[in-house]
DNA sequence: TAATACACTTGATGCAAGTCATGGTGTCTC
DNA sequence: GAGACACCATGACTTGCATCAAGTGTATTA
């Protein structure tokens, strides 16, 4: 049966329209028949429902296939921190490996599907497949550096260069899956926004309504339209081309 | 020669006292000898000599074998965020793997000694050696996770929570090298302090003032005694255990 | 030992964002 | 379609930390 819907589970990562985005770039076809081999596709998270908890044991890597999925972890007094927030393409759980459990809890925003990769089906194929080694190295590398990029805006940036800024993101995410890089739903509520950037539900609400009554964008609920991008990024100051 | 200096560069990875806290954990004895061959042993960095700046190539990461190494980026407009300390026996430069540029500098604080790790040789070492693949793969999870840590930090702690947890971090690592775990020198300037945890440094002043002045802790100078460390626990609002 | 620069401390004031309160709007359930 | 509930928007008030402005060590050099 062909592919019909984005939950699809009869799909493999040599037909996967993520193509190499994901796991498999710059694997040879050989290899990508060895990494659909240890992928395993269960059925679709509902919204709300944990791929893994905070302190599960860890056993796997999850690309997100469809949906979106947010990361989260829980502070000494039981105040959840939103760590990230993960869409299509995008590798969750590689905090997880340092103490062979998860560090963050992952939850499905929406409807969600994901494939999910044994760490150590994983670790083998590395070592037999110098790429594939290369490649999950350099994902890691890539967490590294976007946790620091947002260590960065928390520590220097206002409440209207962190949402700027978060917009650009997503923006520049969906444009790497060859979506709209102008319009598209936030699958996070307004809550989440603000605990992941560092500030409250008010905050983020009034610095979208400046945004969306300054002409930057365009809002209805959880639709949003950039309609100045590079406005925005000014506003987020950050350089043109990133 | 025998090893008399900290700086000393006349070491191998078998002998070096910092041990299994480095690099070479679960190895083999002939695999450390592998290591030890790839590892290389420069002079000794100067105070505020640069190890490597943003935007370089990236080749190597280090271990830092004595002093201490500060990471930072510089924002949009020039400014500088720190992102990282690193004391010996850990681990600096892999955000730079993703990219193949450093994403960050590092600096010495003090005099300080580093071995340089070819990342290519440590790739190809890697497939050879499963445990080493997979002790890496943990300290870049550890980075992540630290990273994480980070941001759960700057986004929902106060001032006294941030710098008492600065304090109550800087002392865990000294456990692990065995050094005192209440009595040692802060190796970075007020300023560095107050720029990694987002304050500015006359708040980084006051609040060591004030802890000082409970009986948390007694200071002069750089020097730093923990004289109540569970009162700091307490005021970092962090479990007792960590 | 004086001179200079730089790092740190301390106090006074202002502001960005948090908190509290209220009302609106969409969405799910029965 | 009524009720319940979560989510979102917006106004009034509060506050923690930044900013500004001196002043006080503490190294470094001549």
């Amino acid at each position: 049966m062909p592919e019909t819907c984005p939950h699809n589970s009869a799909i493999s990562c040599g037909n996967c329209r993520l193509g190499s985005i994901c796991l498999p770039l710059a694997l040879e076809t050989d290899d990508v028949v060895k990494l659909d081999e240890i992928v395993q596709r269960g059925r679709p998270l509902q919204k709300n429902e944990h791929l893994y908890r905070e302190g599960d044991h860890f056993t796997s890597v999850y690309a997100v296939r469809s949906g979106a999925i947010k990361a989260y972890r829980l502070t000494g007094d039981g105040q959840e921190q939103v760590t990230g927030f993960y869409f299509p393409g995008e590798i969750i759980g590689m905090d997880g490996i340092s103490k062979d459990q998860y560090a963050c809890s992952a939850k499905a925003l929406e409807t969600s599907a994901v494939c999910e990769i044994p760490f150590n089906r994983l670790e083998e194929l590395s070592t037999q497949v110098p790429s594939m080694q290369r490649h999950f190295f350099q994902l890691m590398s890539q967490e590294i550096t976007s946790d620091q990029q947002l260590i960065t805006l928390l520590s220097k940036n206002s409440a209207e260069e962190r949402i700027a800024s978060l917009l650009i993101s997503i923006s520049a995410r969906n444009a790497r899956r060859k979506l709209s890089r102008t319009h598209f739903r936030l699958p996070m509520s307004r809550t989440d926004i603000g605990n992941f950037l560092g500030l409250t539900v008010e905050t983020v609400s009034r610095v979208i309504s400046r945004f969306n009554k300054q002409g930057l964008i365009a809002v209805e609920n959880k639709e949003v339209t950039l309609l100045d991008l590079e406005g925005l990024k000014a506003v987020a100051n950050v350089a043109s081309d990133s």
